[in-house]
DNA sequence: ACTCTGTTTAGCATATTTGCTAATTAGCGG
DNA sequence: CCGCTAATTAGCAAATATGCTAAACAGAGT
């Protein structure tokens, strides 16, 4: 699942949906306008964000919200952090997975 | 720039690569000789994470030795934990790649 | 049930990534 | 210069990612 995670992250699209979430959650539509891309690619981009499960989706009758959703990029945040500090001998990988 | 570096990320190999590289630099072969994957493969790997500036190529005569450089690493980790902060107008994605 | 808006899924084409084997380059020692 | 070890580059096949248009689905209102 970290996998993921990392994975999702690699599409600039997608970093700028997080950081357009950052600000509060939005509508599904409201996001897409924002971007150049076609409505379904924003979807699938949003589906894999929601896969890597960095957002949460919530029906609200007609439309769905999006929301960020900071523990698991915190997690992310924290293993690369972990990447950095010089060796104590666990591995930061397997550690911030957990 | 700041691109490649989460593409870098995104695979395991490359992020277990940066797990070793935190104990200290590592000759290329060495390196290889940790993973199940070919030689050629791992070597391929470095040069993405070498492209990233994730990792720095030395010449030590006949081989190659390997060092983690944790400054983009860092700018990496701000900028997922930019994403997190509560919303304070500016976008956390531009900030880190200056 | 019909329709309208909001959103996702299907299906397809193209581009990129990954990993392999074989071939090549780089530096060293005789 | 030859042969050896270390590492990268070439070239290929298979898998995955991206983005599009068209079609389908979901819920609200009439």
């Amino acid at each position: 699942m970290q996998n993921d995670v990392f994975k999702a992250l690699s599409h600039p699209a997608r970093r700028q949906i997080l950081a357009l979430l950052r600000r509060g959650p939005r509508l599904a539509g409201d996001l897409a306008a924002e971007f150049d891309t076609s409505w379904p690619t924003m979807s699938r981009h949003l589906a894999v964000l929601k896969d890597a499960e960095l957002v949460t989706a919530e029906r609200q009758g007609n439309q769905i919200l999006y929301r960020i959703n900071t523990s698991v990029l915190e997690d992310a945040a924290t293993a690369l952090l972990g990447l950095i500090g010089r060796d104590n001998g666990d591995d930061p990988l397997k550690e911030a997975a957990e």
